[in-house]
DNA sequence: GCTTGTATGTAGACACTGTCAAGACCGAAA
DNA sequence: TTTCGGTCTTGACAGTGTCTACATACAAGC
């Protein structure tokens, strides 16, 4: 059993009160997940994982939903923050930046399946939850502001920017999901420059300049 | 397909033997995949609506991977008829015939998501077993041979023409399952020809011509 | 006519699962 | 000290997949 150094430096016996079993939860969750995916995802493993009762985790997210949904909020952050991460290695006009974005979008997506599936093909999360909308969003707004540096038409008002978007998500989108399920063996298998030199060829091409 | 043989209504009284409950048993299996989803899916639950006992199905196909996947290989072959029906629809010229393939691959998913989801985003199906390895790949091999067309260079050859191929599947598949999961609303909300437009007009951009 | 073999289903049991209700524990406010 | 609210455990319940043993029916072989 596997248990987090707390603030006041406890060893050996677990106290009652764990001090941190939300975020232990999670962290747990998460290692459930990359282990069985989420069709085979249990709250009394992720329980027995964490060291604690079996109706723990229920207690602290209600349900199966509101602990995958607490989850699914800090996969967008770190989704977001990979993309930004592969655009703050590209060069800094619009267009690289846009194609760069898709590349985190997609590496994002390649070293996290789990997560990724889980924030875009699971039916067991509640985007009603205010935390879970706003990660959301922030992802699809970076997108919007992209396409709008890179086209010079504003997504919001303009449709064929809005088709823009739509054409530059679904390429990004298209190509994470389909090397995550082994479907683009050969594009995988590329040696890391030549993978990424196609997958940005691929991404440029799909948005259409003014 | 090998759904309805005996289009004999319900009896008032179940003889011991179904006669055909191997289709009954898939017609339940889609029922259920509908309305409950992947994740919330119950082999006792097809039995249940099928009419049986609990344990029937497994008799019939092994375990819940066996079913699903024997349903996968029969979701297949609609899949890619739903394609063949669209370039039916359309110009004969390989490029409106490329994008038309693509628009049928988009139309499967809305109308089928369920199924669609099942075929490409489910870690319980078996690709090692032949039926479904073969339905798989005459979707695949349609794609090729239309890129191929389109192009003038042959993907199991060239690598360029193989791009163009990840990037057609990609493009296509993006908007597919963006489009289910409810993503790319004002998109989905068009009408049905501007819609329809809107999705070939990013497929078409999505090939490079030589 | 029989018997027998084999397909096709059923019934029961087991270890799992999520979720609910009730209680045990602990820190701190009163 | 007493009380109280949040944290976590315990026990129960119905539902799950899959295993085993058993029941039924149909079509051969004699």
């Amino acid at each position: 059993m596997e248990f987090d150094k707390a603030a006041g430096g406890e060893k050996a016996k677990a106290p009652y009160h764990h001090g941190d079993l939300r975020s232990a939860l999670l962290r747990s969750a998460e290692a459930e997940l990359i282990e069985s995916g989420i069709e085979g995802f249990s709250l009394r493993a992720v329980a027995k994982r964490a060291g604690v009762s079996h109706a723990a985790p229920a207690h602290h997210f209600t349900d199966t939903t509101g602990l995958l949904t607490a989850l699914a909020e800090i996969a967008f952050h770190r989704f977001v923050a990979t993309q930004r991460a592969a655009m703050a290695d590209a060069e800094k006009h619009p267009p690289a930046q846009l194609a760069a974005s898709g590349l985190g979008y997609i590496r994002f997506a390649l070293a996290n399946p789990a997560l990724f599936r889980l924030i875009f093909s699971s039916d067991r999360l509640n985007f009603q939850d205010p935390g879970l909308h706003t990660a959301a969003r922030e992802g699809f707004e970076l997108l919007v502001s992209l396409v709008h540096q890179t086209t010079g038409s504003n997504p919001w008002t303009d449709e064929t920017a809005r088709r823009n978007v739509d054409a530059a998500w679904a390429t990004a989108h298209g190509l994470a999901d389909l090397l995550i399920s082994g479907r683009l063996t050969d594009l995988a298998a590329l040696p890391k420059d030549r993978h990424d030199a196609a997958i940005l060829a691929i991404i440029e091409r799909s948005v259409l300049m003014p």
